[in-house]
DNA sequence: GAAAAAATTGAGCCTATGCTATAATTCTAT
DNA sequence: ATAGAATTATAGCATAGGCTCAATTTTTTC
């Protein structure tokens, strides 16, 4: 098929293919770090708000079934970010609390910012949970340097 | 022990259980559909360029193994994406190049945004392609208006 | 036109993340 | 104190997306 006219035209080059493939490489890894942030994040969330973070709350949350929650938290205990009592809470360790609280710091910034930028609240918080996890602490500087200039 | 504080319905800063899993339902669903949208803007961004879209060639821009990618083009022609000529590359049927099209003005306008509040290039291009597929019609708009309040 | 190089295909394996169904355990209420 | 409800644990299955290794096919080169 040649180059069809409808089609939205490159206005760069291609990148050099060991710079783009690197970059694809980080994307991934971010990737598969957001769903273990998304646990302890949430878990964070619970606790803070007074609350025991049982499975079936974490479950509830997140919109999945309660063994899928169980197995990330094993895995979770296993990496060293959350701490299991049987039968009772699951609970953040020192590194799970860092991670958290992180976390919570970017989500805050991103949803405030795309808030600043008339997003509606709703969509602002789907928006800022996909985000938060692709944006890098000079991009995050950004956002706080906007809204402030915004003022 | 009775239950903590669960059962006192005080305030929320939570937000409500069934629209905080919704939302992650949707951010799921974004996660599942970003490396296919990777795929599809990479192929159109080769031929575009007048190259042809080899399994080497993706596989050595996507950083990953030609099998890897030979797979996932499989899964996307069965999806209609894509059609195949052994050893003469891969094409964009109409709906590969409608989400081709769509991805690429999302992805511009994100790393466009970006580089307009000061982020460097290279972080740009790499938050971009993680952003990109979280971006809601919505914010896309709010970040084309600031670009251009900005001017 | 045959040998070498390059590309694609296929088999088989692994991990991550989801599910359902069921068992075991703890909590609650009578 | 115990039955029933709630919660957690466990087993088994499925799909997606990675990998390596080896076989096949096409292209290139001499």
């Amino acid at each position: 098929m040649p180059r069809t006219s409808r089609s939205i035209p490159r206005e760069a080059p291609l990148p050099d293919a060991g710079v783009q493939s690197e970059g694809f490489r980080e994307t991934r890894k971010a990737r598969r770090g957001a769903l273990v942030e998304d646990y302890v994040e949430l878990i964070a969330d619970l606790i803070d708000d007074g609350n025991e973070a049982r499975q079936v709350d974490i479950a509830a949350r997140l919109g999945v079934a309660q063994p899928t929650v169980a197995k990330m938290l094993a895995r979770l205990a296993v990496d060293g970010l959350v701490s299991r009592k049987p039968y009772r809470g699951v609970f953040l360790t020192e590194a799970g609390r860092k991670v958290a609280d992180e976390s919570r710091a970017r989500h805050r910034v991103v949803e405030d910012f795309l808030r600043s930028l008339g997003v509606s609240e709703e969509v602002a918080r789907i928006d800022a949970e996909g985000i938060e996890h692709h944006v890098s602490a000079e991009t995050l500087e950004a956002f706080r340097k906007a809204m402030t200039r915004g003022r």
